[in-house]
DNA sequence: CGCCACATTGAAGGCAGTCAAAGGTGGTGG
DNA sequence: CCACCACCTTTGACTGCCTTCAATGTGGCG
């Protein structure tokens, strides 16, 4: 890759916007491109954090094990997002695992370099102050998730939000299509595959969804909203 | 509560740490004090962030609930301690309750004038990227305990870090308080009281604590070691 | 074509939540 | 000082969601 595609990437990255040339060229000399086959761990819980990370291509899943194996992912990354920024500043290991899904494409910058350029440069610690405040944001949501709502409420929320992300309307409704697979899928919403097929069954039985493969229609939107707010059916 | 047991307050506070006395006075300048009686909702979900609030005295929940009525509560925060920053930087409500659990007072903070202090302070914002760091570890580590461990689990972890935290060895064990009630101590494991007092009877019932009201005695911390990280019994 | 990972389905069991009731505790006012 | 009340805590019986275990189905790829 080369230096000009590096610095378009970084620009694209919420972390660094509102920076101006000399200041992205120097994110550029601190940061190094690396790339990881499907299935590489990037970085396992426990291990010194030494750096975070931009992914340009590809897309990364971070999660924690539990002792008997089970996996909850927190987030899948995707090209333009950072992760791991936040194992810089409090803690020194990473407090969970990286792992490539498919082949991986990212900028990895290291601690030292980048903290200092962190402290010189009030923007990036805005953007990071940003940045991390959507992370939080992000996890509230999911401890509340995890909580307070069954896997059914879970999933629909799921489902609208891949829809207004990436959602197509047709005739019969909202098509979309998995990014991921179901077994991962399971695994962000806090289950296990078995119960996930379960689930989709039970909104497919009731009409308010259609399931191909990855490719959903969702059918009944309101519906879906219902079920997702805890609206018991 | 007068200006010098503000700056006080202020100068014992991570989020203001390493600043000078006119920083610190700037800070008193701009924030207002409030008190609230017990159980006062201090702001709810989906409020506009109007600011964030530093606890001088007194302690605050900050809860989810979901549309049963079922409580988990995010923190409970003590005197010190800072809550709702991050709302300030990411979305425009708040997402989360705050409640006072006892009489309690605080500093408060409007969004427009602490910003503008950020802006224009990179210490600050340097202690702000911290503070949110700490924050995120903390939700990543109760995504985790949610997730992936039973309440037995979640709770012998409650335990190690209430004695690690303010616990005095005696002849038997460890011996510590509950600083908060056992319905609280249910919400905030992810829990119900009923299930709470179960799990409490299975611990003392196999030896490992014991339980009068309150006081909490700790026999074999190795047990509960083993117990918090999943190994099953 | 056959392998392998992923996906689906069924049966069974367990952990935790719900409902109901009794016991305990602290605070308040008579 | 005591009686009352509100709230918290505990316990039992029951229910239900989800996981576990096991088996079968399916689709992509060498």
């Amino acid at each position: 890759m080369g230096a000009m595609d590096i610095r378009a990437v970084l620009r694209r990255c919420p972390l660094f916007s509102k920076l101006d040339d000399p200041e992205i060229a120097e994110l550029g000399d601190i940061s190094a491109s690396k790339k990881y086959p499907k299935g590489a761990i990037i970085f396992s819980e426990g291990e010194e954090a030494r750096g975070f990370f931009v992914v340009t291509s590809g897309r990364v899943k971070v999660y924690k094990l539990s002792a008997e194996g089970k996996e909850q992912i927190l987030h899948i990354i995707s090209p333009g997002e950072t992760f791991a920024e936040a194992a810089l500043f409090a803690g020194s290991t990473y407090p969970a695992f990286a792992e490539s899904l498919v082949e991986t494409r990212v900028l990895y910058f290291p601690k030292d370099r980048f903290l200092n350029l962190v402290r010189k440069n009030p923007q990036i610690s805005l953007n990071m102050i940003a940045s991390l405040s959507h992370w939080l944001r992000k996890f509230v949501a999911l401890v509340e998730e995890l909580s307070l709502k069954d896997v059914s409420a879970r999933l629909s929320k799921y489902l609208l939000d891949l829809s207004a992300r990436s959602g197509r309307s047709s005739a019969r409704g909202i098509e979309c299509e998995l990014d991921i697979s179901k077994s991962q899928l399971a695994s962000q919403l806090g289950t296990i595959s078995e119960t996930l097929s379960r689930a989709l069954r039970k909104l497919r039985e009731r009409g308010i969804i259609e399931v191909e493969g990855k490719k959903i229609t969702i059918l009944q939107k309101e519906a879906l909203e219902d079920i997702s707010s805890g609206i018991p059916s």
